[in-house]
DNA sequence: GGCTAACCTTGACACAGATCAAGCGCGAAC
DNA sequence: GTTCGCGCTTGATCTGTGTCAAGGTTAGCC
């Protein structure tokens, strides 16, 4: 039943390269098992901008972001655009048992992927089961996270989704920096403001004003365009809609 | 390789009470296991509008719908309601690992669940890798389904959205009547106008004048308030504003 | 330095959908 | 039959966000 128990994020690069250890230690990775997806595996580097993969195409690999920002979106024919996942550092892309792609997968920020080719892959998972049991643990928090985005889809204001957006940002970027006993906290904002829309199913226009709205009522400082210091961070939260213990570091 | 590949959705039902092989047969299922999991097995039945599970709740069972349909809805503190899935006959409820439940749970017709009790069931999957392999499948539909709705709750119109969800009865209820000759069917919706808005993040109001319209715009036709005939399959998905290849029986 | 292009901000106005309000239709209970 | 209540429809009005437009800021490049 260890397996099974909520993962401990206290370490989420334990095995930067390993998606099956990625996002929790996972104490049965055996060694063995290491080297054999050490064995099928790559690295891929992408520019800031360039779209890794199109809706649709086939996809020969799965993997895991070693450093960088991507964007999940699907886009509509006359080109609205909704974003439906977001990719930090050792999140998993790909859909073992499934050959295409159901979205655009863009970078944001220069990127590096750890890939792992996918018939091997599969072959692997079907070897050692607490593969699949690890990426089913993996999927169902993706799961919970996009139901959770439908709710600030459909039933948040403008203001809150962009506070709800911040939030994921101090609860999930590890490149953030954290003064704890002020409950400040500061970040770079890893998205443009149209990405921001299209995450949030706003226009840019909407986002850039109700990010300067927050500002000017202090819930947040920005330096230029792009860097911004949270003075407090349960005010955010409360902006945000969220009950109270949705909170950083759960 | 072969149980990885797209379920075949002829069958749905083969073996309704066994949640592995819902929603697809599969061909691994071998005796002695469905055996395995009779025993651990029972059956719950609730009221039209009852509560099965509450947001927060200890969960000890996992289990699928036999029959009827139920809500998974989120709530936020002053009252505003987002659904953010619609459990059907086979869906699986429950999530393995976790003992909290995340979301509300509501009967929306009379319903029969077949439950597992969860210590077991999770035993087994441990023991059983190709549940853990079944489970994964299905919770990546699951998530390809909720990403899809992130675009209907972020991008589309409220005519949009209701066409949507007319879309997917029309893909999903198994209950429906075709006449595949005329590009024609009938059902019942099984949700009222109020829950319909709570799925598309708009007002009962708003759903109400949307339905009207189509209904005026020969889209689809309305005998008394639930029983809908889809005169034109692609019409609606047109309406829906889906890429043409949504269609049904995929 | 100045030029360019991408990104962002702000304003004025329009409109889709929310809100508030009234009343209808129909099944259930009596 | 009558009454009640719930689910639904429709109308009038309000408002948050989209749309269109103009101009500002910044980084990169000559």
């Amino acid at each position: 039943m260890n397996m099974l128990k909520e993962p401990s994020l206290s370490n989420p690069h334990d095995c930067v390269d390993c998606p099956i250890r990625h996002r929790a230690v996972c104490a049965r990775c055996e060694t063995d098992e290491l080297e054999a997806l050490e064995q099928i595996k790559y690295y891929r580097s992408f520019q800031a901008g360039q779209t890794l993969i199109w809706s649709g195409d086939q996809m020969d690999f799965v993997g895991s972001v070693v450093s960088g920002i991507a964007t999940l979106t699907q886009t509509m024919e006359d080109g609205r655009t909704q974003m439906v996942g977001l990719l930090l550092p050792s999140d998993f892309v790909g859909r073992p048992g499934r050959d295409g792609a159901a979205y655009d997968v863009v970078a944001t920020t220069d990127l590096v992927m750890c890939c792992f080719r996918k018939k091997p892959f599969e072959r692997m998972m079907m070897e050692t089961p607490h593969i699949a049991q690890r990426l089913l643990e993996m999927t169902l928090d993706e799961l919970d996270a996009a139901r959770e985005w439908m709710l600030v889809l459909g039933r948040k204001t403008a203001r809150e989704k962009i506070a709800s957006l911040l939030s994921i940002f101090a609860r999930r970027d590890a490149s953030l920096k954290v003064d704890v006993s002020k409950d400040t906290l500061v970040f770079d904002l890893p998205l443009t403001r149209e990405a921001m829309a299209d995450y949030l199913g706003l226009t840019l226009e909407t986002v850039s004003r109700q990010i300067s709205a927050l500002k000017k009522d202090g819930v947040i400082h920005l330096e230029g365009k792009r860097h911004v210091t949270i003075p407090n961070l349960s005010r955010l939260l409360e902006e945000a809609g969220d009950d109270a213990d949705g909170g950083i570091m759960v």
